[in-house]
DNA sequence: CTGTTAGCGCGTTCAG
DNA sequence: CTGAACGCGCTAACAG
């Protein structure tokens, strides 16, 4: 006799002699099911290994208990990260997630939230694309009462709930560092100004220097696009063109900032006495650089754990009384900006 | 009048006076149909917006067009190149992917196994977790004619499709390059061994060794269990312990290269003309750390793709002569190896 | 070439 | 407390 691979609520039925829906109410802890019965249904389903199929729950539901997650680039460490901490706790939830990258194209973007909306996602979270200025494609979740959860790169101008650490908390935070360890010729290599973000972080740097009556150079102020390794390197090395450079710099992600440590070093200044440094995210590069590089801690996997708990949330009509999670970030000095050597007693 | 959202087959057909099936057919281009309705079917469904309902299509097929990934952490360089690659791909060719992360725990592995079978992906992507040494938890999806691909991590005592790289060439030819650097006294920092994978890099550096007439120093060996930074800074630390180290250390990935050069230059060594390094892998932390390490590039991203195009090819009964698909690594050679100069002609 | 019918497996009225 | 019946939206076998 061939053991039978999936089990239906039929079957079972069949073998207690009950109806399916018995079977439905008693697996579901209905309270107009008698104990005794319950009992036996629940014990035949264990011993049959009995799982409900999903397919069919979904399509009665209208409704799969699936995460979708749109975000620009699965490889890169936040996101990697992010992603790492909504699988954690959606799965310990019983959620599934679906991933889904634009390569920050809006097009993709439209098409892939279209393709989330029509496996009926029953949450999405999403970083959107640096493109992304207008909103109608998330019209549909709304719509269909789907809670959407922006995190991290957030529209500025469009109401819903986000997920963000205060960037010009965490720009003040990193500039007054450097400030403190006696840095005067301040530099920013920030990224694009269409992003909140990253406008947010210059606005912390420059009230950290005015805060503290420092002299703002606009030379030192830079902004890149994408800060990549490359982009970054020539953004560096123009601080450095006047022939004095700045004595501190606050890269607005990692990558500036160690780029910032190569470009100096090349100039021959001493890193952090000539010159102090500071990244941004925390990334793993920052240990492994020479010397390693301060930053500001970003806490991408517990942001994606708030986004899943969110999620839940606007399902079970838990509303949060706030439409704003805002995580704080938090210094890690390193060698790169640590100039003044504590003594121990 | 409100506008309908969800449009249904019958909505179609009502409006066209045509019944459920033809609409069904003519939207799939099924030969018996004529060309006039299909045409004005496919007409009237891009004009209303007609989607089908997913998961209506998934419990009438029992199969739902989504790729399972197994895999054990998701924010690893490797691995997060990797699922971007599967995405992009799957994406491409109109399938979904579901995102599972072991956390390296077998335990969980068999549940995320049994909960992706349940969801009845169409077929499943794994990297198996580092205590996988038994495979019965994937019976299930053979049983039920469900592709799996394994993939980097693969188990070498089991039958299957698997994608991977040729670990004891690229060991091979890592352990050359040093040679050809001048380098005689080589070390290996390698990962557990009873991972075949690093298993193979340690046999092609062998291998190399011997070919080249060079004497193996057996304290030159270790291995450890994750390559953490941590693990491999005492691992590097520990060849260096004699007073006068390798002059060649091939480290089995790149945080390995990188401890190994960092521990290098803390016992004055200069980088590589003391001790030359390589790693493997290619990870971004090559380029940021001084000197640059050369490394072995590993083809995440195009991995997954083949993962993909294996699977579909599975389900289309497109089999490949082959169960096994081989890529080639390639040497990247940064300042940590290079010790010729090169003349300019 | 097109329509009718019958499920896929489950949850949920409505009756007993 | 339990059962019968219906339908979620789609596809495929069977008729015509």
């Amino acid at each position: 006799m061939k053991e039978k691979v999936n089990i239906t609520i039929h079957d079972l039925a069949k073998e207690l002699d009950l109806s399916p829906s018995t079977i439905s109410r008693a697996l579901k802890d209905h309270p107009s099911i008698g104990a005794q019965t319950r009992a036996n249904v629940q014990k035949l389903a264990k011993l049959r290994g009995y799982r409900p199929n999903i397919m069919a729950v979904n399509l009665r539901n209208q409704q799969s208990k699936t995460i979708g997650v749109l975000i620009s680039w699965i490889n890169r460490p936040f996101f990697s990260n992010l992603i790492s901490g909504i699988e954690e706790a959606a799965r310990e939830k019983g959620y599934n997630v679906i991933i889904s990258q634009t390569t920050d194209d809006l097009k993709i973007e439209k098409d892939n939230a279209k393709t989330l909306y029509d496996i009926r996602i029953c949450g999405l979270i999403t970083s959107i694309s640096i493109e992304t200025l207008e909103y109608p494609h998330f019209g549909q979740f709304y719509r269909s009462n789907t809670p959407v959860i922006f995190v991290d790169r957030v529209p500025g101008d469009f109401q819903g709930q986000k997920v963000v650490i205060d960037n010009y908390q965490a720009g003040y935070d990193a500039t007054t560092h450097l400030i403190e360890q006696g840095c005067t010729r301040l530099a920013h290599l920030g990224g694009s100004l269409k992003q909140g973000l990253y406008k947010e972080r210059l606005r912390g740097f420059r009230q950290a220097l005015e805060d503290h009556n420092l002299v703002l150079n606009p030379n030192y102020i830079l902004n890149g696009k994408s800060l990549s390794r490359e982009e970054s390197l020539v953004l560096a090395t123009k601080l450095f063109e006047d022939g004095q450079g700045p004595d501190g710099i606050f890269g607005a992600n990692d990558m500036a900032g160690v780029c910032a440590i190569l470009v100096a070093k090349k100039y021959g200044k001493t890193v952090p006495d000539d010159v102090a440094v500071i990244g941004f995210n925390d990334d793993p590069i920052c240990e492994i650089v020479d010397p390693p590089l301060s930053s500001m801690y970003h806490p991408a996997r517990e942001m994606g754990r708030i986004c899943v708990k969110r999620i839940l949330d606007s399902l079970n009509k838990n509303n949060q009384s706030d439409d704003l999670s805002i995580l704080t970030t938090e210094l890690v000095p390193r060698k790169s900006t640590l100039r003044i050597v504590e003594i121990e007693s």
